[in-house]
DNA sequence: TTGTAAGCGTTATCAA
DNA sequence: TTGATAACGCTTACAA
C-alpha cells in the first residue's frame, strides 16, 4: 500500500506538504505542488480514506432508510438505490441499508437518506443528530429531492386532452401526503382552467385495488375518457380491468401512469405514463448529503426534478 | 464517544485488558472480564470500527458487484440486496454498489458479492486478489450460493404432473449457464422417469420473446399441457398470449414460474412459481463473504438453497 | 510556505 | 494474566 510517507519520500518533501496538496493545494507553492502531483500520479496514491475517517472522526459511511414496507417497495427503488451508490462512490462512502425505525441510528454512520416517509414519521426526524436528505417532497422545512409532481400530472393531464379525450379522471392514492396533494394539484388546475369539472378517486396503491374500482365503476364511464393514475401500478390495474370488460385501450380509454421504471413495461399495452428520473434523484440524494455533512449540517434546500412524459400504446 | 480508555478507567485496568475482553476473552480472568463487561455495559461502549479497520488494515466495505445490466436486472434483486445488507450490518461492515466492471478493484474494499456472472467472466475473477463470493451455480470451483436449481424445476415438474397435465413442455431462458442447465436437468430427469419425452424450447429471458412463442407454436399444444418456465418473466409472456389465444388457464393449459418474487404477483392469475428464498440467500452471501475475509480468503464451498412451490391460480 | 510533533481509537508485540 | 509501547495513515496545531 503506497502512504503519504512513501510519496513525501519520493518527491522529497513532508508528509504535510503532501497532505496539504491533497486538501489545501492553495497553501502549497506551485512547483511543489507539482513535484508532489507527479510523485502521486508515479506511485499511484490514493489516499487511505479510513485513516482520514479515523482523523475526521467520520465513518465514510450513510444509511439509507426505508421507512415502507419492503414487500410493499416498488421496484423504481433499485434505480434509486444504483443512483445513491454512484453519488457515494465518488467520495468513497458505502452505505447501510435500514428497514427498521429503531435502527437508524444504531451503529456508525455519517448522515442519512430516507425514502418512504410519512408525515408522522416528522416528530423522530427531529430528534436525529446527524444530517439527512428526505426522498420526497415535505412541508416541514427538511431538506428533499423529489419529482415536481404537480408538473408531472400537469404533463399528463394536457396530455391527455390535447389526444382529445373527452372526460379525464384521476385516480389517487389514499394517502395524506404531500406527494399525493401535488398530483392532485397538477390534475385540478389543469381542469380548471380547460373549464372541466375535476373527478377523483382515490385507492390503495395495488393493482387489484385499481381493478375493482374499475369494475364497480365501469357503467359510469363513458367512452373518450382518459384515466390519469398516480403510478403505474395503478395503471396496470386498470388497464387489465378494462380490458377485462372489453373497453378498447387506447381508441375508447386512454390509461396514463406515474413512475416509468418497470412496470410500464410489463403492462399490455404498455403504458403512457409520466417518467420519474429515479436513477439521477439518487445520485443527487448523496450529494446533497455528502455536502451536507462536509457542511456540518448546514440546510441543503429542496429539489424538484421534472419528469418526462413517455408516450405509448395505452394512449391514442 | 465513548473510547476503549473511557472504558479502562471505569473499570481500573488497562486499554489492552478492555480490548482483549473484545477480542480474546479467555486471555483475560473472569473476575476482571466481568469488570470490563459492566463497565461497557454502562458507559454503552460500542468500539470504533473505523479505529479498529485502520489498524486491521480493513476498509468495513464490501463491493456488491452486478454485472448484469441494470435494465435487465430483476426486481428480485432488491430482496438480495436487503439480505446482503442485514448481514453486513451485523458485523458493522458497509457495502458499495459496482455496475461496470472495470471498477471492481477501484477504490477501497474487503472483498466482492458477485451477481450476474457469465462464464465469460471467469477469468477475471482469477485475476481478483480480494475474497470474493458468486450468487450463482458455477463449475469453476469459485465459492456461491444459489438456489438448488434442478430441484426446483423437478418440484414444478412433479406438481405439473400431478395436476394431472398430460404434455409438459419447458420453456428455457437461452443462455449456457450452468444455472439453465440445472433447471433443464430437473426437468429431463422427471420427464424420463415418467416415461415422458422431453420438449424444450430456448428463448431470451423476456416476456414478449415468450408471447412470440406461444404465438408461433400455439396451433401445436393440445389442451392438458403444462408450461414449465425457467423464470416468472417468461411465464407472464406466456400466459398473456395463451389469453390472446383464447385459450383457458388453468383448466387447460397450466403455467409455472421460476423466482416468485415480483412479477408473480403481477401476472394474472397470479403465479404458480417456484420461489427462491432470495433474501436468505443474500444474507448468508454476506456471512459466508465476511467468514472468508477474517479467515484470510479460505474456501466456503457451495451452497445450494431449496426452494418452495407456491400454488396459484395459473395451475388447477 | 514548509516542517515537526501530537493525536485520532484501536490492536499486536513484548516485557513484567 | 496483565500492562506499556509502538504502530496503522492521516490531519490539525504550532513552530520554524
Amino acid at each position: 500500500m503506497v502512504t503519504l510517507s512513501d510519496v513525501a519520500r519520493a518527491a522529497n518533501v513532508s508528509k504535510m506538504t503532501v497532505s496539504r496538496v491533497i486538501n489545501h493545494p492553495e497553501q502549497v507553492t506551485p512547483e511543489l505542488r507539482s513535484l508532489v502531483e507527479s510523485a502521486m500520479a508515479t506511485l499511484n496514491y490514493h489516499p487511505n480514506s479510513i485513516a482520514q475517517a479515523l482523523v475526521n472522526n467520520r465513518t465514510n459511511v450513510v444509511k439509507f432508510v426505508t421507512l415502507e414496507d419492503i414487500d410493499t417497495t416498488e421496484p423504481y427503488y433499485m434505480n434509486l438505490l444504483f443512483g445513491v451508490a454512484k453519488g457515494l462512490t465518488k467520495k468513497q462512502y458505502a452505505f447501510q441499508l435500514v428497514t427498521d425505525p429503531e435502527q437508524i441510528e444504531a451503529g456508525r454512520s455519517d448522515g442519512y437518506i430516507i425514502t418512504g416517509a410519512r408525515s408522522s414519521d416528522y416528530d423522530m426526524f427531529d430528534q436525529l443528530d446527524k444530517p439527512f436528505i428526505l426522498f420526497g417532497e415535505n412541508h416541514r422545512g427538511f431538506d428533499f429531492v423529489d419529482t415536481d409532481n404537480q408538473l408531472g400530472v400537469k404533463m399528463a393531464t394536457e396530455y391527455a386532452l390535447s389526444r382529445l379525450y373527452k372526460n379525464i379522471i384521476f385516480i389517487g392514492i389514499d394517502l395524506k401526503e404531500p406527494f399525493e396533494y401535488s398530483r392532485e394539484a397538477g390534475y385540478i388546475n389543469t381542469l380548471q382552467k380547460n373549464q372541466l369539472i375535476p373527478k377523483i378517486f382515490r385507492i390503495g396503491n395495488h393493482s387489484h385495488a385499481a381493478q375493482d374500482l374499475i369494475k364497480e365503476h365501469f357503467k359510469e364511464f363513458k367512452k373518450d375518457t382518459c384515466f390519469i393514475c398516480a403510478s403505474d401500478r395503478i395503471a396496470l390495474g386498470v388497464e387489465r380491468q378494462l380490458a377485462e370488460e372489453g373497453a378498447k385501450v387506447p381508441d375508447d380509454f386512454g390509461v396514463i401512469g406515474f413512475d416509468g421504471v418497470f412496470l410500464d413495461q410489463v403492462a399490455n399495452p404498455k403504458l403512457t405514463t409520466i417518467r420519474q428520473s429515479i436513477f439521477e434523484m439518487g445520485e443527487l440524494l448523496a450529494t446533497m448529503l455528502l455536502q451536507k455533512i462536509a457542511q456540518s449540517g448546514s440546510p441543503q434546500g429542496e429539489v424538484l426534478i421534472k419528469p418526462t412524459l413517455i408516450r405509448r400504446g395505452s394512449t391514442r
